[in-house]
DNA sequence: TCCAGCGCCCTTCCATACAAGAAGGGCATT
DNA sequence: AATGCCCTTCTTGTATGGAAGGGCGCTGGA
C-alpha cells in the first residue's frame, strides 16, 4: 500500500486522513479483514494519533471500519446481507425517482440523458472502465436531480460504498455494452412518458448487481463475512 | 437543561455523551441554533474534552450538530428541504416494503400487526402519546422485518431524527385516532394480499407528515433554516 | 503431554497541554 | 465622529503521556 504523503491542500489533518483511508479501502489497497491501528496509520502518514483516531470514528460510522474497543480496528468485511439491503434501498428510491421523472418529464430531460449515454459509449469504446463507472454514476445522479431529490442521491452514495468495493474487484468484467443498452431503454421510457415501462427497465438494470455480488462472493470468499 | 450525571452503565464515556446529547437535541432541551462548546459540555458532565469532541463528530455526521472549525459548534437548525427529502426516502422504502408484505404475506403477519394496533388503541385511550409514538415506530419497523429488510429500517431511523424533532414539538397535537385508522387500512390490505391498496394506504398515511411539517414551520420559525 | 496461571505487549480510551485561527471590543489615529 | 488596528479571549485542532483492558505465549506443575 502506497504510503503517499497526504495532499496538503485540504482543511484539517483528520479530514485528509479520512479521504486517504476511504480511498484505500474502496480501491482494496486496504483489504477487508486487514487490521490497522491508530499508531500504525499515524506513523505511516507522519501525524499524531489523535486525527487518525477521529478519522477511524468517521469511517466506522460509515460502515467501512469496525472498532473493537481495547482490541483493534479492522477493515470491515463486506456483508452480503448488508449489500443486498443496500440494493433494496437503492432500488426503492430509484424506482420512485424514475416514476417521477417519467411521469412529469421536463423538456430537456431526454436530451440531457441521451448526451450522457453518448459519453458512456465513447468511454466504452475506449475501454476506459474507470471513466465509464463515473459516467454511470452520473447518469443515476442526474435522474435524481431531474426528480428534484438530489439530496437523496447522497444517501444512496453513502450506502453504495459497500457495493463499490465489490465493483472494484470486478472492474473490466462487467459488460458496459449491456449497461448502455439498459440505460437506453430507461431513457426511451422517459421520452415516452411511460412510468410503468421506466420502472420495469430500472428494476431490470439494477437487478444485475445481484449477479455481480454472487459472482464476487465465489471469487473472493475471504472478503465477505 | 438538566445537568444530570451520565448513566454509569454504558460502555465508553464518549458513547454515553452521544446518547445524552442526542436525547437532549431530539427532546428540544438543546434547541436548534443553540451554541455549545466542547469544554462547556465537558464541564457539565465532569469529563474531559476528548470524549465530548468525539461525540460531537458522531452527532455532526448524523446531521444533528454543525461543527464550524475554530469558531463554535451549534445545534443544527431543521432544514425543511432535508426533512422533505427524508420523507421522500422513507416513502420510497416503505412503499416497497408494504408491497412485498402484501404481495407475499406470511401466515401470522396480519395477526402480529393487529396486536400492535390493539396496543396503540390502549395507549391512545390512556392519552400516553409518548408510548403511542413508540408503538407507531414499532409498527413500521415490524413491517420492515416482515419484508426481510429490517436493516433498511435502521437507515430510515437515522434520517428520521430530523422529523422526530418536529414531531416532539407537536406532541399531543397529532391525532392518534386517525393514525390508528390508517394503520388498520394498511393491515386490511395486507390481509387481503392486495399490494396496490396497501401502497395507496401507506402513501396516504405518510403524507400526513407533510402537514405536520408545514404547521410546525409556522409555529416555530426560529428552529428552521 | 496437557493444562492452568501469570505476565508481557498490544490495542483503544481518556486526560492534559499546547497551537492556531476567528471574533469582538477597546484604543489610537485620522 | 469615524475608522482601522491590535489585543484579549473565546473556539476547535493537534500532540503526547498514561490508564484500562484484552490476547497470547511462556512457564511451571501434574
Amino acid at each position: 500500500m502506497a504510503a503517499a504523503a497526504l495532499e496538503q491542500s485540504k482543511e484539517t489533518i483528520a479530514s485528509r486522513v479520512v479521504d486517504a483511508l476511504r480511498d484505500d479501502i474502496i480501491t482494496m489497497a486496504l483489504k477487508p479483514g486487514d487490521v490497522i491501528s491508530e499508531s500504525d496509520i499515524a506513523g505511516r502518514y507522519g501525524v499524531s494519533r489523535q486525527p487518525v483516531r477521529e478519522a477511524f470514528i468517521r469511517l466506522a460510522q460509515q460502515g467501512l471500519l469496525l472498532i473493537r474497543p481495547k482490541r483493534a480496528t479492522v477493515v470491515k468485511k463486506i456483508s452480503p446481507v448488508g449489500v443486498r439491503q443496500s440494493r433494496f434501498i437503492r432500488e426503492s428510491i430509484e424506482v420512485e425517482i424514475i416514476r417521477r421523472v417519467a411521469g412529469q418529464p421536463s423538456d430537456d430531460a431526454a436530451d440531457v440523458l441521451a448526451r450522457l449515454i453518448a459519453d458512456q459509449e465513447a468511454a466504452s469504446d475506449a475501454n476506459d472502465s474507470r471513466r465509464f463507472h463515473t459516467l454511470d454514476e452520473l447518469f443515476h445522479r442526474t435522474l435524481a436531480r431531474l426528480a428534484g431529490v438530489e439530496y437523496a442521491w447522497q444517501l444512496i452514495d453513502d450506502h453504495k460504498m459497500q457495493l463499490d468495493r465489490v465493483r472494484y474487484l470486478t472492474l473490466g468484467v462487467s459488460s458496459t455494452q449491456r449497461a448502455i443498452a439498459e440505460h437506453k431503454l430507461i431513457v426511451e421510457a422517459v421520452a415516452k412518458a411511460d412510468p410503468a415501462a421506466a420502472e420495469t427497465a430500472m428494476r431490470a438494470h439494477l437487478a444485475r448487481a445481484e449477479l455481480l455480488l454472487n459472482q464476487t462472493i465465489t471469487d473472493f470468499p475471504d472478503y465477505f463475512e
